[in-house]
DNA sequence: AAATCTCTAGACAGAAGTGTCTATTGTGTC
DNA sequence: GACACAATAGACACTTCTGTCTAGAGATTT
């Protein structure tokens, strides 16, 4: 499985400019920890306190960079609407000759860290759960890609019916599949790839096609 | 969506013997709320002041009946553990002519209130995520759900590569349903029982067997 | 009717969290 | 060098939760 790449703060990124005066943290490594939480140990855990602690600096700052704790929150909302879905989404675009390769494409958005957050996009969907206005948000979001995955079945011929029952099997699938948070290596993962195409497709792949896609996540792959 | 039935009290319950003396709730008063607030607000939520304000009784009583917050947590996970799995295995033991009778089979106990509780079920998965001791029931309970599910396929034929592959698409798929937690009504769901189940196993179901399987979902439902 | 047992209530202490207000500390600017 | 500015720190008030301890209220037992 995919790691996010290890939390660095500003100041201790070299590739970053130095932080200048009496500027100990960003707004931007607030939110960035703040994020690390929410996918960690949940909406619940996400606490003003316990951020400033991570950051080694006064909680008391945070008010300098948000209103409140519920604009934090607001803002990590935004953030993931405005990436996760259209990322998805485009995934389900690319050009491919057969249905396998499209799914095939689909799947390197949630292998390959750059793009596709899982385990963030679970993050916020079980803050939906006990929150009406991201449920909302979420709800639009679930249903634009749907509606993406339907459109590509139904560009390989699939008929409107069975493309909407796939579109399903396969996006409940792949929410299942962060929903279970199962500790399984990419290589047990990737056995399983030809199986899952026929699964969803109900045609077998290339073998190149699949080759295509093994190769294309073990180089995306952050052990 | 099948719906829990609505929690009734001890006390105002009429087919229970009344309450004698000072007693006000009963130990199961307490496990019955808060498995009610588990389910809709997640462990986090579940606060010996809330389910007190709930019960309309003291707060401190609630240490009568529990050592602690904790301890009334690992009740609620023990009664989760001795109940659903197994449910859900037997489901996959009842007999059928084909495969698609079998899943039709499985599918009733996600459509029953009266077996597993799909809720309850993500709730206690949701709680799994931030609590290790919960991770390692859960984990086991998967595990022996997901092998029966394969056990099923193999039993109509599947060779075990493949039933392994459709036991793994089908448990995916029926937890991220769940943690979807879509609004869909039982009319609206059963209108895709044929295209479920041909793209689980790849055949189509007889028209007996979705018959047969509409009208228990509806015999079972309570809106 | 007194004693006992079972359950409930209220007061207390303490932990952990939010948000506000004021003081302070470096840095760049005039 | 005095000043203003941006960011941080610390003190305070308030809320919400846990868990303990003691007192009390109703039935049952003796």
């Amino acid at each position: 499985m995919s790691k996010a790449p290890a939390l660095l703060l500003h100041r201790d990124d070299p590739d970053k400019p130095p932080l200048v005066g009496h500027v100990k943290v960003t707004r931007e490594d607030w939110l960035n920890v703040a994020r690390d939480i929410l996918i960690s140990e949940g909406v619940g855990q996400v606490k003003v306190l316990g951020i400033a602690e991570r950051l080694d600096v006064s909680r008391s700052s945070f008010y300098w960079y948000f209103k409140s704790r519920e604009d934090l929150l607001s803002q990590l909302l935004e953030d993931w609407n405005a990436t996760n879905t259209g990322i998805m989404i485009r995934h389900t675009e690319l050009p491919a000759k057969t249905i396998t390769g499209a799914l095939n494409n689909f799947f390197r958005c949630v292998v390959d860290p750059e793009g596709f957050n899982p385990q963030l996009d679970f993050a916020v969907r079980e803050w939906a759960r006990r929150d009406g206005s991201v449920r909302r948000v979420i709800d639009r979001a679930d249903a634009a890609r749907q509606d993406a995955i339907t459109k590509m079945f139904e560009r390989y011929g699939y008929d409107p019916a069975e493309a909407d029952i796939r579109a399903r099997v396969l996006y409940y699938q792949q929410i299942g599949y962060y929903a279970l948070d199962l500790a399984e290596t990419l290589e047990e993962r990737l056995t399983r790839v030809e199986g899952y195409l026929y699964c969803f497709t109900g045609v077998l792949p290339t073998a190149e096609e699949v080759a295509d896609f093994r190769s294309f996540s073990r180089s995306v792959d952050l052990t």
